[in-house]
DNA sequence: TGCAAATCTGCACTGAGTGCGGTTATCGTC
DNA sequence: GACGATAACCGCACTCAGTGCAGATTTGCA
């Protein structure tokens, strides 16, 4: 079943050490504090092999990005034939977060409160972020060709997906740590927000 | 009445002059094909006197983006008995998207393109956009108390910037360099989009 | 004129990231 | 089990952004 060469097998356990040690380092040290020749040398590994794992210090912290693109992909590909694009959206981002709720994890939370403190995180999260926005707005147009074009798809994700980011920026700027507090609390905001689109 | 000190004076224009010589260097060699050290010698000074006028060589590019939102703060605070929050925010990147009418600069044009090629220059633009968008649902929440909360103003904010933000990335893409049709149908886009908001 | 403050700039440094080249470990095959 | 191909590892020397410091120069102001 698990199909794994030898060599796949340990380059992900060499990941994984990777990934292990600059948690570690960053809690102690902050992110700026660590430097990626001490990852490279708390994962027993030399600095030019982090680059070939990944391509920058800040790529570390962004892993799975892909997973919840695809976990919003699925959502549109999904749609029932009463749905319209606000609803599948919706339903898209509550999805999203759903599997957020491997937010308890320490690699989650961490990188939370890094995309809220260093700016270069900031930056680079915004990016993927933006990226992944454009890709839904793709796949919403093909999937609702008679109704949306590729513009109007792309001002419709970004309104949604702006909404939720910017309610939850907020939030957890005042809120506390409760994971599921924020969660509630961001389903009203934006609900309240996006309920213009979703009766009529 | 231009009650510039000499010293003042002599530093606008070596800032001046920083900036001409850092666009001529970028149209020519592209962002990453040219080093501060280039910009420096050809502005005729010191590398390290660079830093001293811009924080990065990123931040060259993003010299007025206070001005802009001011112009949405301004918006707001001019906003007439009669307006619902969506109504100031529509006017608000109105005034925004009207001040960069200035969009026919050499600069402007060129931060755009940059916005849209270079990852460095999209990640720090977006992380501006983003804590303008903070400030801006700020006041809004302090125009409206009885109607929006923090959160909600941040998420009303994110909407109307995202939906902004996500058409026009699309428009550059596809449409050609006409300045006024993209601006057109970015308002064509945004308004579509946004009408939800506005009749009630 | 003269003193204080701001500015300019070179120098030495750190840290991220790349290109190259040699070494070692793994893979598939015989 | 041996062997050639391939991938991974990793040191070295390099470029570039950015910082701290300290000395020289320029400007402001009395």
């Amino acid at each position: 079943m698990a199909e794994l060469t030898l060599r796949e097998r340990k380059r992900r356990r060499t990941r994984q050490a990777i990934v292990e040690a600059a948690v570690g380092l960053f809690e102690e040290h902050g992110y700026e504090g660590t430097t990626v020749a001490d990852i490279a040398e708390a994962a027993e590994i030399g600095t030019r092999t982090f680059f070939s794992y990944f391509a920058s210090k800040e790529e570390l912290l962004f892993p799975e990005s892909d997973s919840r693109l695809a976990a919003a992909l699925d959502a549109i590909a999904a749609r029932g034939p009463e749905d319209r694009p606000a609803d599948v959206l919706l339903r898209a981002l509550r999805d999203v977060n759903r599997d957020s709720d491997e937010m308890v994890s320490r690699m989650a939370a961490l990188r939370m409160r890094l995309v809220r403190s260093v700016p270069a995180v900031r930056g680079r999260g915004l990016q993927l972020q933006f990226d992944a926005q454009r890709e839904i707005a793709r796949h919403l147009c093909a999937a609702y060709p008679d109704e949306l074009d590729e513009v109007g798809a792309a001002a419709l994700v970004g309104a949604f997906v702006g909404a939720v980011t910017g309610a939850l920026d907020v939030l957890l700027e005042t809120a506390g740590d409760d994971p599921a507090a924020v969660s509630r609390r961001l389903q009203e905001a934006t609900a309240a927000v996006l309920r213009p689109w979703l009766r009529e």
